[in-house]
RNA sequence: GGGCGCUUAGCUCAGCUGGUUUAGAGCGUCUGCCUUACAAGCAGAGGGUCGGGGGUUCGAAUCCCUCAGCGCCCACCA
């Protein structure tokens, strides 16, 4: 083995152990008898590509896949993407813009078809990214939310809403977004903070003989032409004046009433309100109350329409100004303020959201959230971190009717059947909806060309909300083996700003259509930031590629380096060099294995004192780690329970464990200690392949003779047994006697080759004897009444350990201060437990266990101060 | 305007049902080393009094109050 590399080549054996797990079929699962362990994916856009949130999300699944199936579990992982509805559809739209072809010119199959194509092109290219990261996904089971199983289980879930009630059809005032030309649910409205202006617009009081005005305050002056009504507040007695009387709409010329309403807040702007029911959710509700006319003055794409009688044609914003020129020339306006206010957002497509009057489904919510509240709030469904539960329960609580159609053709078409004299129907397909369309309304003579099917969409969401139950198709046939062996499924994974869109949703769908939780537990993950702590976006710049990161750092580097920046709980502050740790711990375990297969094994060669030390303190260590693992992972302390491998390996198995049992160069090994060091070798494999699947395969592979189609990972991950902690305590006060030998050589210049005297003066355990004399380099250790001098010496414990020198070697000043440093230090700490101990209080009123463990810092600390006084009168001090 | 969370070494974070040797880790920094597994490395060292203030307690990074800064979620003041 000694032809390895002396690095690392990731490239080299990556593709090479997926292509090996894809070929035995390894991440592949059936119902069995063992314990189940179930993850649906967070299905990504059917024609996305990998960025760095998905890399973060989908590491933190293959890990607990990979460790489930270690412990003997049926792991199944199950992949999928989203067809998200306008996402998708923008895109078509814009790839047939630049071929010249408009939406509008092609008939509803047509325009899917091009869309199909397009996500047989794109789709499933983020799928193939994932491979590369090493998931370990069942892409047997490759969904999509627009295949047919899951299409029907839509349409399914909306005729059972539908027949419960629970789904309905109405005109109310929806969020639309002028691009995407479709109206969103309230979720998909993102509000900002924008610096904007409060405009006050002059109305003429209508045949006022003074030819008074009152002043409104708008931020949208280009409404006035759909305006109504001017509302003050009826208590407001500067306009007491104004009761029963007309105001004119400026540059429009209408007469408009003026209403009193409490609604309006006396102290903002100038207490006047213009009221535009068209397009404000409060005007709306004002004039529903007052009965007044609503005059919709745009057209779907937010250009001003024919019944708004001026500007026709031009967009919003650029009437916003316009209208201000010609308000100012008429002498209109009062004054413009600077104003901040909060503007919506269609999360999709970024446009400023127009709030319209239209006809579209709707769920009500409200009747269906019991049970999903309930398991949140109980922890039946448990939320890592919990703070999410807070977050969840405000939403639930006060949860709105959910508009789930969309005005898109890509996407799931709702199934409702218009008949030719008014009214429709909610049908499965469209024979169900002939006939019930003809029990409807009486005519036997209908056929289904009479019958026009609703031309909308479903919300994307109407379909990820079933994912955890469509996927083992649980809604059309609740029976099957599969959905009862994997659901509800064990954890999911994902980021928190889809708590409402998918994880609350998903909850819901559960327990209405399954009567029981989707999942057991919820881990959400932070946000991936740069160093600056910004978002990661397309537009900053700032996301690198994940692809380009693998290839340079190595899949394992990349999961690794993601994973240590992940605290559970905290936003990611994701930087480059992470990655770089993480290739060069690939690099340690390389190299690592390269020593140990390079020795040299003889069966008869003794085994030395040092080793069995060694490997009995290296079996103890390694107990302890597996068990902080097993809690760690737990509590989905994943980068902690990292870090504890990371550690484990390097700073105990490699530096100090391989360099105890290291053989002399030249030398052999013998058999044993080679045996049990593979051993560990390959519990460590194992313990750290869910985090790194790659290299540890190779590895483990290489280890030992391995069977085809064995792979690392089904071997079972050990289950921590009981050690000594005495093991453990011991071995970490040679390691302080040892480094405080390796001080004493750095500080005198004396090489690690040059064997050293070491004498010691206090209570010696000599059970690692062997060990200090090989890592200490010692020549004889021999224990001692006295200090000898001259000599250099450091106190570990209250045991003074010293290296004889040459004289003129020894600084004494330094040596001196050194230990008036560490007295006076020992002293100060000895204070403070003794004040604890004369108190009366605290002696009186506290647990024994607590009074004892101050009398053991009190013993402990005057051994240590007699130690260093006896070095010091060794110095004549 | 409500609600929640955060503020601990240069950076990123543990510790927080108060007492486990007058605060821990990783990275970075500094000092020696190209010592035949690894310079993507080895060995050693330095570094914070726990955002400010007040309080409770025998004892507080850990509990309470308050101030400041940062972040998130929600909300119809145009």
């Amino acid at each position: 083995m000694n032809e390895l590399a002396t690095k690392y080549d990731p490239a080299e054996v990556e593709d090479k152990w997926y292509a090996y797990w894809m070929e035995h079929r390894l991440f592949h699962s059936e119902p069995d008898d063992r314990e189940p362990f179930c993850i649906v994916i967070p299905p990504p856009n059917v024609t996305g590509v990998l960025h760095m949130g998905h890399m973060l999300n989908n590491t933190i699944q293959d890990i607990l896949t990979r460790r489930a199936r270690m412990e003997g579990k049926n792991a199944l992982w199950v992949p999928g993407t989203d067809h998200a509805a306008i996402s998708t559809e923008a895109k078509v739209v814009a790839k047939l813009a630049a071929e010249g072809i408009s939406k509008s010119s092609l008939t509803r199959e047509e325009f899917l078809a091009h869309a199909w194509d397009w996500t047989h092109k794109y789709g499933g290219i983020i799928l193939q990214q994932l491979r590369k990261l090493g998931a370990s996904c069942d892409w047997e089971r490759t969904a999509f939310t627009m295949d047919e199983t899951r299409s029907r289980s839509v349409i399914e879930v909306f005729n059972r809403l539908y027949e419960k009630g629970l789904i309905y059809r109405g005109v109310r005032m929806v969020n639309w977004d002028p691009k995407a030309l479709t109206a969103l649910s309230d979720e998909e409205v993102i509000y900002k903070e924008e610096q904007s202006h409060l405009y006050h617009l002059r109305y003429k009081v209508e045949d006022d003989p003074e030819g008074r005005y009152i002043v409104v305050a708008t931020t949208r002056p280009e409404t006035i032409l759909g305006d109504t009504a001017v509302c003050v507040n009826p208590a407001d007695e500067r306009y007491t004046w104004l009761k029963g009387k007309r105001v004119i709409v400026p540059l429009v010329g209408r007469s408009v009433p003026i209403i009193m309403d409490s609604y309006v807040e006396m102290d903002f702007g100038t207490g006047c309100l213009k009221v535009t029911p068209a397009h404000d959710v409060n005007d709306y509700m004002l004039g529903d109350r007052y009965n007044l006319p609503s005059i919709d003055i745009f057209n779907d794409d937010g250009t001003i329409s024919e019944r708004g009688g001026m500007y026709v044609g031009k967009d919003r914003f650029v009437v916003r100004k316009e209208i201000m020129d010609d308000l100012q020339k008429a002498g209109l306006v009062e004054k413009v303020e600077d104003y901040v206010n909060k503007v919506g957002h269609s999360e999709r497509t970024d446009a400023v959201i127009e709030p319209k009057l239209s006809m579209q489904w709707f769920v009500r919510m409200q009747p269906l959230v019991g049970p999903a509240l309930d398991a949140v709030e109980s922890d039946s469904i448990k939320f890592v971190p919990s703070k999410f539960k807070n977050i969840y329960r405000h939403w639930m609580t006060g949860i709105k009717d959910w508009c789930i159609s969309r005005q898109l053709w890509w996407g799931h078409q709702i199934p409702a059947w218009y008949l030719p004299d008014g009214g429709f129907v909610v049908a499965r397909n469209v024979e169900e909806a002939l006939l019930k369309a003809i029990e409807k309304s009486g005519n036997a003579s209908l056929t289904p060309a009479d019958l026009r099917r609703d031309p909308d969409c479903l919300d994307t969401w109407f379909s990820s909300w079933l994912w955890p139950l469509a996927l083992f198709n649980g809604i059309l046939d609740p029976e099957n083996k599969e959905f009862k062996y994997y659901y509800p499924t064990t954890d999911l994974v994902t980021a928190p700003d889809i708590i409402f869109f998918w994880v609350a949703r998903m909850i819901v769908a559960g327990y209405e259509f399954a009567g029981d939780m989707p999942f057991r537990n919820v881990y959400f993950t932070g946000i991936v930031r740069d160093k600056l702590g910004r978002k990661m976006s397309k537009s900053l710049g700032n996301s690198p590629d994940p692809l380009e990161l693998i290839a340079k750092y190595g899949a394992d580097g990349v999961r690794m380096g993601i994973m240590l920046a992940a605290p559970a709980g905290h936003d990611i502050m994701y930087d480059d060099s992470l990655c770089e740790q993480g290739r060069n711990f690939c690099n340690k375990i390389w190299n690592a294995f390269r020593l140990v297969k390079g020795w040299q094994v003889d069966a008869s060669a003794p085994q030395p004192d040092s080793s069995k030390e060694g490997i009995e303190w290296m079996g103890a260590r390694i107990n302890n780690t597996l068990a902080e693992v097993a809690d760690l992972m737990g509590k989905f302390r994943i980068s902690e329970a990292l870090m504890a491998v990371y550690r484990l390996f390097w700073d105990e198995f490699s530096s100090w464990y391989l360099e105890v049992i290291k053989p002399a160069y030249g030398s052999p090994v013998d058999a044993a200690t080679y045996e049990k060091t593979l051993d560990y070798f390959d519990t460590l494999l194992r313990l750290l392949h869910p985090f790194m699947p790659f290299i540890t395969e190779e590895l483990w592979q290489h280890l030992r003779d391995r069977a085809e189609g064995e792979s690392i990972m089904y071997a079972r991950l050990p289950e921590a047994v009981e050690y000594d902690d005495a093991i453990l305590a011991r071995f970490e006060h040679l390691k302080e006697v040892v480094a405080g030998i390796r001080t004493v050589r750095k500080q005198k210049q004396i090489p690690q080759k040059e064997p050293v005297k070491l004498f010691i003066k206090g209570p010696h355990d000599d059970a690692l004897d062997a060990i200090l004399i090989k890592m200490g380099n010692l020549e004889m250790i021999d224990l001692v009444e006295e200090k000898v001098s001259p000599s250099a010496s450091f106190i570990v414990g209250a045991v003074e350990y010293s290296i004889p020198l040459e004289g003129n070697l020894v600084d004494v000043d330094a040596e001196i201060k050194k230990l008036e440093k560490d007295l006076a230090y020992y002293e100060g700490f000895l204070a403070t437990v003794r004040k604890k101990l004369g108190n009366e209080r605290f002696v009186s009123s506290v647990p024994e266990k607590v009074v004892a463990m101050e009398r053991k810092k009190e013993n402990d600390a005057l051994e240590k101060i007699e130690a260093i006084r006896a070095s010091l009168a060794a110095f004549g001090r």
